[in-house]
RNA sequence: CGGGCAGUAGCGCAGGGGCUAGCGCACUUGGUUCGGGACCAAGGGGUCGGAGGUUCAAAUCCUCUCUGCCCGACCA
């Protein structure tokens, strides 16, 4: 490719806005550039490294017998209805009709599609197992797009299902994908790290995520430096400190003013602890076949030290989602906000007690009354309620599988796997005939990569000061060619033996100065930069620039294809040499 | 959806009732330069986000609205 007829041009200043140093170069290097808010397009360079990172993922799929397919972006909404989601999901799923009134969406995710497909195909045990995937645009209207290509609403995603007779087969394929995925992210030299995952409105059991570890994610992953555990945050448990005494008479005690926990425990002269704070939500929950929705107040008490995780909350209520209750909501219970508790409410609410409260004993609590506190509490002789883990985890708490203190890093998530069990199977009706003759759901798992986000991310893990640095795997090109002499021919000659040779060059044709020329190449950041100078071609040479390491060696011009090819291998193999094998365990 | 900030040339920004709307970079032409974002000269490019209003006069003041960014709610 010639510089003197690419579509893009460089940009000398960042577009404000762009914040991160990925996204900065992303967008002045004229890999993307921004329609709206989450809207991209990819240009030449952004689309030629998007799709050496789907080559990769399609091996690596490929590799564990999945078989490429493509299912369409719009959807008719029968499918979406089918399953409830058409109802459960709000507007972060697009929808219209069609010119005869038909509802249709845009999918966001392809679990009813697919299934829809497997319906059809499947009939028998003898057809299972099976393994399909696609790399293909989503649309997810997201409330708040941001930073660059991290959050987007229009985006490329691999996705693919899995189809088994029973679990031993979907624990199977999940492995497959498991491990697979660690060769993906390797591949594309982006260090990763799997944990324990929500599973959200994909409604399945077992899930992992893929993390990027960065400030520059929205994630908090909780890890454990000893023995290894990771999570989200969302689902990161953390061994709790109890109380298990005797139980003492509740007595109510004058507490004025005292209206957070902190104001409570210095007037009371006692540790955040011994209290157990109430926090009010208000859950909303959709029926399935009708898309009707109730709201219902979710009480939840937890120990004043500690915070409750809402993910958590939320699935413990059986909510499809939580927002935090207004005062009219919380006062129509009898609640007094700043002195509530579940003593004394009244009316339908749903209570959700965090096992830290349940198990401590003769905890302070609101006493429903305007100044006043119940001291000696006690869950179960007091008020009741569905015991949970609904506490947040957080820095320093203590590993709940081997009791060190937990570190919490910020995060980006680039890929998720599912189980998914029979969620989908069951309701759009795609069971085989097993061997005994019976009727069986079939077990599905789904597993998705964000191709774009990917390449944000590894965009944030290679830069520096000048620009980017992509690995060779994902770089555009292979070598950025610079010629600075006034001799055209000699750029043009040796432009045609690189490209002979099977080398991806992006040649710097321009009439520009030398300083630009660097710039630009340091920007875009090939992997290997050839520097055509009077200084080494009076030689008969040409210099060879590792964009990485800053390395310089000059070469002969007849040897300079094998010798850039022995360099393209060399970086190639460095890459290799760090696949990570990891397995489920 | 709530809070904050911002829309003026391709990009980054200044100007904040008054006469022809500026600067840097980028762009065009000519010349000089030629290994780290060159120099000289001459040029081109604007519905000042949109609509309405106030005024003799609006980029500037007022109202509404659209769009983008940041924080939160939210989210795979």
């Amino acid at each position: 490719m010639r510089m003197s007829n690419m579509f893009s041009r460089t940009l000398r200043e960042a577009p404000s806005g762009a914040d991160s140093k990925g996204y900065e170069y992303l967008l002045r290097a004229g890999f993307i550039r921004q329609m709206g808010a989450g809207i991209f397009s990819l240009l030449p360079l952004g689309f030629r490294a998007t799709k050496k990172i789907e080559n990769i993922i399609r091996e690596e799929m490929d590799r564990i017998g999945a078989q490429e397919i493509l299912m369409p972006v719009v959807n008719t909404a029968d499918i979406w209805k089918e399953t409830g989601r058409y109802y459960s999901i709000d507007k972060e799923m697009s929808r219209f009709e069609d010119r005869a009134g038909r509802d249709m969406v845009l999918a966001m995710t392809h679990e009813e599609a697919v299934t829809d497909l497997a319906r059809g195909e499947i009939d028998s045990y003898k057809r299972l197992p099976l393994l399909v995937y696609q790399i293909q645009t989503k649309w997810r209207d997201d409330p708040r797009p941001r930073a660059g290509l991290i959050r987007v609403r229009e985006f490329t995603m691999k996705d693919s299902y899995s189809f088994d007779r029973d679990q031993e087969g979907l624990d199977k394929v999940y492995r497959a994908h498991y491990k697979a995925y660690f060769r993906i992210f390797s591949r594309c030299a982006l260090p990763a790290i799997a944990v324990g995952a929500d599973s959200g409105m994909m409604g399945g059991k077992v899930s992992h995520e893929y993390m990027y570890l960065s400030p520059i994610g929205e994630d908090t992953i909780i890890t454990c430096p000893k023995c290894g555990y990771t999570a989200n945050r969302q689902v990161a448990t953390f061994k709790k400190e109890y109380f298990a005494e005797e139980m003492l008479p509740m007595q109510e005690v004058e507490t004025p003013d005292c209206k957070t926990i902190d104001d409570l425990a210095s007037f009371l002269s006692i540790p955040a602890k011994k209290t157990a704070k109430a926090v009010f939500m208000v859950g909303t929950y959709v029926n399935d076949h009708t898309g009707e929705e109730t709201e219902k107040l979710i009480v939840a008490i937890i120990r004043g030290d500690m915070d409750v995780e809402e993910s958590k909350l939320s699935n413990a209520a059986k909510a499809n989602s939580i927002r935090p209750a207004h005062e009219e909501e919380i006062t129509a219970h009898g609640i007094v906000p700043g002195f509530g508790s579940l003593i004394g409410a009244k009316g339908d609410f749903v209570a959700i007690v965090d096992d830290s409260v349940a198990k401590s004993n003769n905890l302070v609590a609101g006493a429903n009354k305007a100044g006043w506190h119940l001291i000696n509490t006690n869950y179960g002789r007091d008020y009741t309620g569905t015991v949970a883990d609904i506490a947040s985890a957080r820095q320093d708490y203590l590993c709940p599988v081997c009791g060190e203190k937990l570190n919490s890093s910020k995060g980006v998530e680039i890929g998720n796997i599912f189980q998914l069990g029979t969620r989908y199977s069951e309701s759009m009706n795609c069971y085989y005939q097993s061997e005994d003759g019976t009727r069986k759901p079939v077990i599905m798992g789904s597993y998705g990569i964000g191709v774009g986000r990917l390449l944000a991310c590894i965009a944030e893990e290679y830069n520096d000061e000048a620009g980017l640095k992509l690995p060779v795997s994902v770089a555009p090109y292979q070598v950025h060619l610079i010629s600075l002499v006034k001799d055209n021919a000699i750029g043009e000659d040796i432009y045609d033996r690189l490209q002979k040779a099977g080398i991806e060059v992006l040649y710097d044709d321009r009439k520009e100065s030398a300083g630009v020329k660097f710039a630009d190449a340091d920007l875009i950041g090939l992997p290997i930069r050839i520097t055509i100078g009077n200084r080494s071609l009076k030689e008969g040479k040409v210099e060879v620039k590792i964009r990485k390491t800053g390395e310089t060696t000059a070469f002969l011009v007849e040897d300079l294809a094998d010798e850039v090819k022995a360099e393209i291998a060399k970086l190639q193999a460095e890459i290799d040499a760090n696949i990570v094998e990891k397995e489920l365990n």
